[in-house]
DNA sequence: ATAACGTTAACGGGGCGTGAGGGTAA
DNA sequence: ATTACCCTCACGCCCCGTTAACGTTA
């Protein structure tokens, strides 16, 4: 499951590989949206690998969906709970207190998804009406320019 | 092309049919994204059917494609071009120069089509990994609860 | 020692939320 | 006169952008 561990990314390059500025790394760690990083001795942060998927996902919550940060938050911390329990599986213990918590995971994990096929829905709506908008441009243009071709021979 | 005068809006219930709060609505028009709306002796505002168009528009730009409002202005703008154009359209004075604005407000329109694209792209591919996380969720839950029925068994 | 990189702290800005303190409509 | 609605400030919050002032690494 773990990555290479040579492959440990200072913010510099994490914020590169992301496409999120520093300040925004250091911004999602204090508000807990991703596990403090390890730290060199002088104290660079150093992103793993995992980090670096979870700031993708992160990222794409936020900028393609619009989700607020504490939206998101939540929403992790609820996908955590499937891995969580898996690694957790040593007996049966509350075995039934575990499911329950999957099943609210597995709800939440549904309402995004409805969420994403309504906003797909929509956005499919809006690019028919673009696609009419610059059908009617190119009939405009065509028309002015078939005028001035007419006036050109009279 | 206009609308029935009796169906102006006061600002609560543009705000209600909008889904936009009446702060937002007022926000709008001090950056200009909305021409002042007409007013009543006492002061209070009037939103007129294109109004509450224009103000749809802004929101599913905002919400559903997430663009800044300084974005959204550009392309407002950039629309109202056809139209404006259109109502000018005298005689052909300055033709030339009204194709080309209308050239650039294609290339516009074009450009929001295509990131829209975009976006519905990225988009699916998020719904697929929703989609397989819940399956799963589905198979941990199906499998836990065979377990439990095994026990009942034993 | 220098350049390139990192650190925390703190202020700034866009897009509103949320009153305060008042006037208007029916 | 009451109730519901509206007005204009004006401050506050979230999500960062952006210095500023300083330490670390190669």
């Amino acid at each position: 499951m773990g990555r290479d561990p040579r492959e440990f990314l200072q913010i510099g390059d994490a914020s590169e590989r992301t496409g999120l500025t520093q300040r925004t790394l250091r911004y999602y760690e204090e508000k807990g949206l991703l596990r403090s990083p390890a730290r060199m001795e002088g104290g660079f942060r150093l992103y793993s690998g995992d980090d670096i998927d979870r700031l993708e996902r992160i990222k794409e919550l936020r900028e393609l969906l619009g989700f607020s940060l504490a939206d998101i938050k939540e929403m992790l911390d609820a996908e955590d709970v499937r891995l969580q329990i898996k690694s957790e599986w040593r007996k049966d213990a509350d075995a039934a207190e575990k499911a329950q918590k999957m099943r609210v995971a597995r709800e939440i994990t549904l309402q995004q998804l409805q969420l994403i096929d309504q906003k797909m829905a929509k956005m499919a709506t809006m690019r028919d009406q673009l696609a009419e908008r610059i059908a009617k441009y190119d009939a405009n243009l065509r028309q002015w320019s078939e005028e001035s071709a007419a006036r050109q021979h009279s």
